[in-house]
DNA sequence: AAAGCATGCAACCGCAAACGA
DNA sequence: ATCGTTTGCGGTTGCATGCTT
């Protein structure tokens, strides 16, 4: 299903994610946040590119994707969006809360543009039994073996992970913090320690995790989560102060 | 039972836009 | 205005799995 895992010439590696790397990156950005693709690789201990670590935080670790089976609701407005904006599937994606568009790519190519080619058929005239529509019946066949499983009927995991972080709290909107704040000229990020009591995100970390090594985290110590012996102040070379709530964090260049 | 084929999907790649210095 | 870096997007690929012959 996936391509096998590889190293390439640069020593990245590349293919299938392993469990122990999606603790790594989704435990580095439920924390940190995405605040430079590029450095997470180097700060979160993986050895992949910043744009793997991005398609995979984007299409499969973050909290709010909604996995499984589309609803007939969705897909027809797939097939509606389709129609109006064409292949923008990032568009599309963000009619359609918690898909990916590579997975509204994906499901556009492997089931709907036969369903939209078959309407588009018939409605010029005759239906005629092509190797398309025979395709489609085989695709139905088994569409309608998933559709009778309810539409809600979320995966035990995805709750789990859906779990620690509310769509208002949810990582990504880190970048969104920051703009809500007015920063000092240089501050590179900052966090609102009101929003994170108050969310409860980071409620089941012991202790206060601003001060503590992000990779002993004993919430990943506990899956036998291999800890790099890195810490904080180590990984992180920023200076920081703390004001009405707010973390700001500066680049010392180090 | 086995070989070949088709399908679905995660992940990669290249390009362009956005942004900051 | 230009250049370098980062991010986002869309097309494509590769492989595991299921199906057919």
């Amino acid at each position: 299903m996936v391509k096998a895992p590889y190293y390439d010439k640069n020593g990245l590696k590349k293919g299938a994610w392993s469990p122990e790397e999606d603790n790594k990156l989704r435990a580095y950005v439920e924390r940190y946040g995405h605040w430079n693709w590029r450095q997470i690789p180097k700060f979160s201990g993986l050895t992949r590119c910043g744009k793997s670590c991005r398609l995979r935080w984007m299409n499969y670790l973050r909290p709010d994707v909604k996995r499984g089976n589309y609803s007939k609701e969705e897909e027809e407005m797939i097939i509606k969006l389709h129609e109006e904006l064409g292949n923008k599937w990032s568009m599309i994606a963000a009619k359609l809360p918690g898909r990916t568009d590579n997975e509204i790519k994906n499901h556009w190519h492997t089931h709907l543009k036969k369903h939209a080619k078959h309407n588009l058929t018939r409605s010029k005239g005759k239906e005629q039994l092509s190797d398309a529509s025979q395709c489609q019946r085989k695709s139905q066949i088994r569409d309608s073996e998933v559709e009778s499983v309810p539409a809600d009927s979320t995966p035990s995991h995805q709750i789990l992970e859906s779990a620690p972080l509310s769509p208002e709290t949810r990582s990504s909107d880190f970048s969104s913090m920051n703009s809500h704040h007015a920063l000092p000229s240089g501050a590179i990020w900052a966090v609102d320690h009101n929003s994170l009591a108050s969310s409860g995100t980071f409620a089941k970390f012991s202790g206060d995790f601003w001060t503590e090594p992000f990779l002993a985290d004993s919430t990943f110590a506990q899956h036998n989560y291999h800890s790099p012996s890195l810490e904080w102040e180590s990984i992180l070379p920023y200076v920081s102060y703390h004001h009405d709530g707010i973390d700001v964090f500066w680049d010392l260049g180090l």
